[in-house]
DNA sequence: CCCTGATTCGC
DNA sequence: GCGAATCAGG
């Protein structure tokens, strides 16, 4: 497997929402967790609460000649010492913390009469995955009061709960908001700030790759 | 042991 | 650039 725009794009949002390299590595498959973390630092994407990095900054009177066995006779790497940390380079380059607060907070009703969040409004989670591959339900006396893959209809919210594969998947099956494939509810889920091109700023790729729960 | 991310280094 | 091997903490 190569790395196609997509996946990367895949890789970085997952990256982000702090899934880990395991679930991001099985959920793109064909790659291993090491490529994923290794692509994640290649990305420049690294760092997250990290088990092995909680420590870091000084004290190190204990340093770990740890006999390294692939350490070959190698040429010494770090023969030039690394100049400090460049005046320059240690810039404030801290995010501006100021909300702004002069932007009207636009809410508009959607033609199915939900409401459009704005950007800002983005509640916390957006965990549950819409749209994602559907695998066939199997029958079972388990979902026999949830709404299946078969009893999907344009007339029923076609909202997953759950993850396809797992044994109480179903779908949201409310009426529908006439002209969406949702409720109401979950139209407003689904369909979130798509306000006009000018105001909207960095709509960084959002795509779908949505928590997994094991 | 299992998991995690970080790093190294041959390819 | 890639990722297996390795390291190291939880």
């Amino acid at each position: 497997m190569s790395w196609t725009d997509e996946r990367i794009d895949r890789l970085k949002s997952m990256w982000e929402k702090g899934l880990t390299a395991s679930q991001i590595a099985d959920e793109l498959g064909g790659v291993s967790r090491n490529a994923v973390i290794g692509k994640a630092h290649r990305l420049g994407l690294k760092s997250r609460p990290s088990p092995v990095k909680a420590n870091e900054g000084e004290a190190k009177p204990a340093p770990k000649p740890k006999a390294k066995p692939v350490e070959k006779a190698a040429a010494p790497r770090a023969a030039a010492p690394a100049p400090e940390r460049s005046p320059s380079a240690a810039a404030p380059a801290q995010a501006t913390p100021t909300p702004r607060s002069d932007m009207p907070k636009i809410v508009s009703i959607g033609p199915g009469g939900f409401m459009r969040q704005g950007p800002g409004d983005q509640q916390a989670p957006i965990p549950p995955a819409p749209p994602r591959r559907l695998v066939p339900a199997k029958p079972s006396p388990e979902i026999a009061d949830k709404t299946s893959l078969l009893d999907l209809s344009d007339r029923v919210c076609r909202w997953p709960m759950g993850h396809p594969g797992e044994p109480d998947f179903h779908f949201c099956g409310e009426a529908v908001n006439p002209g969406f494939p949702y409720c109401v509810e979950h139209c407003g889920r689904a369909y979130q700030a798509q306000l006009p091109r000018g105001v909207r700023r960095p709509p960084p790729p959002m795509p779908f790759g949505g928590p997994r729960v094991r």
